[in-house]
DNA sequence: ATATAATTTGCACACGTTTGCAAAACTCAC
DNA sequence: GTGAGTTTTGCAAACGTGTGCAAATTATAT
């Protein structure tokens, strides 16, 4: 049994109302007794519970973060931005994956709630207005890393890459190298974040008169395995690509690995651009041209945003959805 | 502000005792209340507070993670598998990064204790006795992944690696491929999982009868950047080494990464065998030749040791620290 | 109909904090 | 030494739950 402020009281030869006041250092309380009562509170190993101050607070100082799995190196740095800021202003973070499905990202969702933490992060989750509703039914301020949303009311916000922007720098790209037959590698099914790059991929396309053609558009799942299998889509078909835009750098490292299996060369047979740009981007070999997300610092305006919302003072007021430009980042598979 | 057990009761026109009871479905109420009761709570969407039930129960089904960077591949799989488990026995992962600062580490502690998790897992962290100490201090059960514990308290177990063993079976791997020039690129000072690994590495080359050249041990950090700055000093050297055993998979990758820059082939000029097999070690090119450990069944492990010390019943009592041996995976680096 | 047993409900307290308010203890001036 | 003012302290309530125990209600047996 923990020591408790009451105990404090007891051995000090005070109440309970004296310690509490001690301990936050209120002007109200002697300083000779603030001093005694403050030494006695460190040798006999006070850990003031949080849980209790939290349920009169009204306050956890707490967010909750939930992501697909944490194995993705883009999630996990994020992730650590999000660590990194929280920490420095004293919140804690309470981690849970959805593995991309909608039922434990519900689940997720309501443990946090029981758990009333201050504010929700989620990143990449599968959107959907219904989704949406259920975040806002929490009552605490949401903010959303990679999933822009239209219509933000008043306690959520977004912020993410412009994926339209960056797919279409990506497909542009290699159009520029003179690419016609240009493969587009597709993230899990049902992310927006797929669909808005693959719409960029469509527009540079566009805009250089390359008719589309669907059988260019192959189904990946974001990970490493899924763009390992999705080479074989590739060379089955009669009249194969001469590059891919992958939805992301695990997607494209797996089709790498996958390539060089089956003597394919990158990038004179098949160029090759991902997305994220992870730190393993630049150390695997050939180093992968991509698209560049400041990823780290993501997670820190995340949780900034989430500390503007949380705050008693206006400065939540003059939030607005943040939209992040990527950048092209030319390495040697393309 | 939530709806509370009273504004259903208040709703109901019964007392909160009667509210409390139908929803943890207790045979003390009436069927036909305890039905109408539960509908009331599903319509007026009640989510029962974890704080309150926390502070009365002594219990916050909850446990905390720390770890030194999520951003770790290696770091994510364990997490990861953590978070599995958890998950399906209705706990939830408060996590905090240390960033290999002892000094943030403790302040990671202190705030889980704080939090009043019920269990307390730590990953490769720094370790010492010194600090063992503050972890018992918690008076929580404490599960180490990867520090292996020599005298396990009552409450405090651990499941690693064979780290020893492990880089025995590296450095003799190379031993039999012929090479006599070994060297070993450390983790982060003072972890003790490189130390044991160097350990296991001295062995090897003490039963081949080869010579300990201090100059053969190279310090790195256990991240990519670490592995990559290494080769420098390895070919620098008067006589540099024909092989490499390197702490992990990160380290190994960096140093590929440079000496490909550097035009020095892999496997011939120099053989590089890493440790993990995170889930990139046979992505990248050359497939990486690794020492394997089950990374997310460690987690997994992990949580159920935490569970098991967590139970009311003695089930914790039939515990014992766990090692692992790891697996050498031969690929395409040596 | 009454006594008794069985079921169902509510009261009150507990968990460890914070805080408004009143009471107590000091301080100072006269 | 008395009074007013100031500082310091403690009481009590609150936050949202769970639960032992007594009270109230209902069912059963006679």
């Amino acid at each position: 049994m923990p020591v408790s402020i009451k105990d404090i009281a007891r051995a000090a030869g005070v109440s309970h109302s004296t310690v509490s006041r001690a301990l936050s250092d209120s002007p109200l309380v002697k300083a000779e007794t603030k001093a005694r009562i403050q030494s006695l509170a460190q040798e006999m190993g006070y850990t003031p519970d949080a849980i209790a101050r939290s349920l009169v607070m009204k306050k956890t100082r707490t967010v909750g973060v939930v992501v697909t799995t944490i194995t993705d190196p883009f999630v996990a740095e994020v992730v650590q931005g999000i660590e990194d800021a929280a920490h420095e202003n004293d919140y804690s973070v309470i981690l849970a994956a959805s593995a991309s499905e909608t039922e434990r990202e519900l689940a997720a969702v309501e443990m946090l709630r029981g758990k009333r933490v201050d504010s929700l992060i989620v990143t990449s989750s599968r959107v959907g207005a219904l989704y949406l509703e259920h975040l806002e039914r929490i009552g605490v301020p949401v903010v959303l890393v990679n999933n822009h949303n239209r219509q933000s009311g008043r306690y959520t916000f977004s912020i993410s890459v412009d994926n339209q922007h960056g797919g279409y720098l990506a497909a542009r790209y290699l159009v520029e190298k003179g690419h016609r037959r240009i493969a587009y590698l597709t993230g899990p099914a049902d992310h927006s974040d797929s669909e808005e790059r693959q719409a960029g991929y469509w527009q540079a396309l566009d805009e250089a008169g390359i008719p589309f053609d669907p059988a260019l558009i192959i189904t990946g799942n974001g990970r490493l395995d899924g763009g390992e299998q999705a080479l074989r889509g590739l060379i089955s078909l009669g009249n194969p690509p001469t590059a891919v835009f992958c939805y992301n750098d695990m997607t494209a490292i797996g089709l790498l690995a996958a390539a060089r299996r089956e003597g394919i060369s990158v990038p004179d047979d098949l160029a090759v651009i991902g997305f994220d740009d992870i730190p393993f981007a630049s150390y695997i070999h050939p180093p992968l041209t991509t698209i560049a997300q400041p990823q780290r610092d993501m997670g820190r305006q995340a949780m900034d945003m989430a500390l503007a919302l949380m705050a008693d003072d206006d400065s939540g007021a003059a939030l607005s959805n943040v939209l992040i430009k990527g950048k092209l980042i030319i390495r040697e598979t393309t």
